[in-house]
RNA sequence: GGAGCGGUAGUUCAGCUGGUUAGAAUACGGCCCUGUCAAGGCCGGGGUCGCGGGUUCGAGUCCCGUCCGCUCCGCCA
């Protein structure tokens, strides 16, 4: 139907004749003379319409934003002084000689090219809001990301392989989506939350590399970088070590950079353990753009006549750290006030502060309410480990190092933000050396931090079992500018270690067969050491595409509530399809078709 | 489950301490116009102020409830 897509043409072409399809963008009738530009994937160019050419000049008066035209015509140089510079393709314009409206279109409930629209309105019409350069320009992106990706695994030898997707239900780790069975009556299956134990699956099947570009799901409440299906780009290797595993990621990364953004990134990544990662950030997904750390102050206040700093210097679950700001002496109390506000999400229940007026003197050139229950060492090691100075603000947490880590790692990132530390540009990092195991005091047993499949650094069963809470896991995150983009581990590839750390999760032996005994049974088949990775790669592209949810990088994206606007999914089903299912619905309202 | 912000014309928004007929821009319709590119000029149509209740002589505005969207906590790798 078409010689050419409307971004391509420039003045090479001139003179030739060409065939164009696409939409009306804007029109422009002057009376005497009509112009369009004509929008395709590729580009926009000017048509022009003169009344010498009265069958399409008559046409093009009818013509309105979003008909899909076919226009044949001759491509021209601009008269001079009308050239748009503005437009790639602004030095040369196509005059119609033939005009062909393939669909005319009603008014669009919303411009094409108006940028700021309610995104409610933009999710019920998705396909409309697709339209927009913007969201094109980000679909390119994720089109080349997956692209480079796939070609790079490729040729490092990993077998693009798929696992099901109506699969087992799993009782760690997030809320199901499940599908009734027809078949089997009661019975369901889960839609994955990852391929995880299909992909160890495939290394003891002797597959040796596998990598899946794959979408999960996961039922659990919604956030900007958060939805209830999401693609992963998965991998797994055989006979591998950590260090095997993120080089090749970290190559893998480097190349994606590099080839798309043009961009440079560390060679090697920087690795931070997980205690430094709270210790210094206040969390295990660092934002290391932001030039602020926090200090640990706890040893200093053990003795300290404050309970609200001396009770949690002593608890060994308790920790008090400083956040010290550079010229943060210039937040007003409101502003202060605030982030005490601000720090009340993350159950502090309160924000101290330390002004720093004067840094040369001493206690006098100091301005703080809780500045009378400290004494003069204390002030002074805490100015000194801060490197605080005239014009700095000091902020402290005090409370269980949970609360304080997130808190004051929460902090630390709005401060960035608010007073523009933030540097631009991007950082990476690998967080490692994660404990094995968390206790959930609630629920009064372990979780495993990663996954319940996740080696241990220990080998010995005994140790393991005797002393959980100090046993670290040889698992991984990637992480960019504060995003968890991947995380993975070398898993256990041995069925007395897998039965010990399922022993140790309070998952039974019965439990243990009826949930795994598949990967139990498969363990005993000869199991390669294998380990791996998932990215998440929405996450990934949103970063890339400087968007900021990855809404914006998924073509058609639910809601906060998990509803999708344009085909009003999730909807109520026929009592036909209910009673096919053995399924009975206890809800208010009743089903309709 | 919880906190915050928002919902007024097709769209983006304004609408103050409650007060006459709810405005603007843009889009849309008509007319004029031969070099614009966010074209321009003139004229016109367009509103269940998310929904339900309450307070009041009077509610877009105040109160209660509810629905929807967004951000966050919990939840989730």
């Amino acid at each position: 139907m078409r010689s050419h897509y409307c971004g391509q043409l420039n003045e090479l072409l001139i003179d030739h004749s060409v065939t164009l399809c696409g939409w009306v963008h804007r029109r422009r009738d002057h009376g005497g003379v009509i112009f369009v530009d004509l929008r395709d994937r590729d580009g926009i160019v000017q048509i022009v319409f003169d009344p010498k050419q009265p069958e399409a000049f008559t046409l093009a008066e009818r013509l309105r934003n979003e008909y899909v035209l076919q226009i044949q015509g001759q491509i021209r140089r601009r008269p001079p002084g009308t050239e748009n510079s503005d437009l790639p393709t602004g030095q040369v314009e196509v005059v119609a000689n033939q005009i062909d409206i393939l669909n005319p279109a009603e008014p669009p409930p919303f411009q094409i090219d108006e940028v700021n629209i309610n995104e409610e309105v933009r999710l019920r019409y998705r396909y409309l809001d697709l339209r927009r350069p913007t969201m094109l320009a980000r679909f390119q992106l994720r089109a080349k990301v997956t692209s480079l990706l796939r070609t790079f695994l490729n040729e490092q030898g990993f077998l693009d392989i798929e696992t099901p997707m109506l699969t087992k239900a799993t009782p760690e780790g997030a809320r199901d989506y499940l599908v009734p069975s027809r078949t089997h009556p009661g019975k369901f299956f889960a839609l994955p939350q990852s391929p995880q134990l299909f992909k160890q699956l495939l290394m003891m099947a002797g597959m040796d590399r596998y990598y899946q570009i794959v979408r999960c799901f996961r039922d659990e409440d919604l956030r900007a970088d958060r939805q209830p299906e999401f693609t992963q780009l998965d991998i797994e290797m055989s006979f591998i070590d950590e260090t095997i595993l993120k080089n090749i990621m970290e190559s893998m990364i480097r190349m994606l950079f590099t080839e798309v953004l043009q961009v440079e990134l560390p060679n090697p990544f920087p690795s931070l353990t997980y205690q430094e990662a709270l210790l210094r950030y206040g969390s295990d997904k660092p934002d290391l753009r932001v030039p602020l750390e926090l200090t640990e102050v706890s040893d200093l206040m053990t003795a300290v006549d404050f309970k609200v700093f001396a009770q949690p210097a002593n608890d060994p679950q308790g920790r008090v750290a400083a956040l010290c700001v550079p010229h943060g002496g210039k937040l007003s109390r409101k502003q202060i006030d605030d982030y005490t506000l601000f720090v009340n999400h993350y159950g502090a229940k309160g924000l101290a502060y330390i002004k720093v007026n004067d840094i040369t003197a001493g206690r006098e050139g100091l301005q703080s309410p809780i500045l009378k229950f400290l004494p003069d060492p204390v002030i002074n090691a805490v100015l000194e480990r801060t490197q605080a100075n005239s014009g700095s603000l000091i902020f402290f947490g005090a409370d269980k190092a949970k609360i304080v880590n997130e808190a004051l790692g929460a902090l630390r990132l709005k401060i960035g933000d608010d007073l523009d530390l933030t540097q631009p540009g991007w950082k990476p990092l690998w967080v490692i050396d994660y404990p094995m195991f968390e206790w959930d005091d609630k629920e009064k047993r372990w979780f495993s931090l990663h996954h319940p499949f996740t080696a241990p650094k220990v080998q010995n069963i005994a140790a393991l079992e005797t002393d959980p809470i100090h046993c670290q896991s040889r698992a991984y995150d990637m992480v960019l500018n504060g995003s968890e983009i991947g995380g993975g581990s070398i898993r256990i590839h041995r069925t007395e270690m897998q039965a010990a750390v399922f022993r140790i999760l309070g998952i039974g032996e019965a439990e243990a067969q009826e949930k795994f005994g598949f990967l139990l049974e498969a363990l005993k088949y000869g199991c390669p050491p294998h380990g791996g990775i998932a990215f998440g790669l929405d996450r990934l592209v949103m970063l890339m595409a400087g968007a900021h949810s990855i809404r914006d990088v998924i073509a058609f994206p639910k809601t906060q509530t998990a509803n999708c606007l344009l085909t009003a999914a999730p909807s109520t089903i026929t009592t036909e399809q209910l009673r096919e299912l053995h399924i009975r619905v206890h809800t208010t309202e009743t089903v309709s078709s």
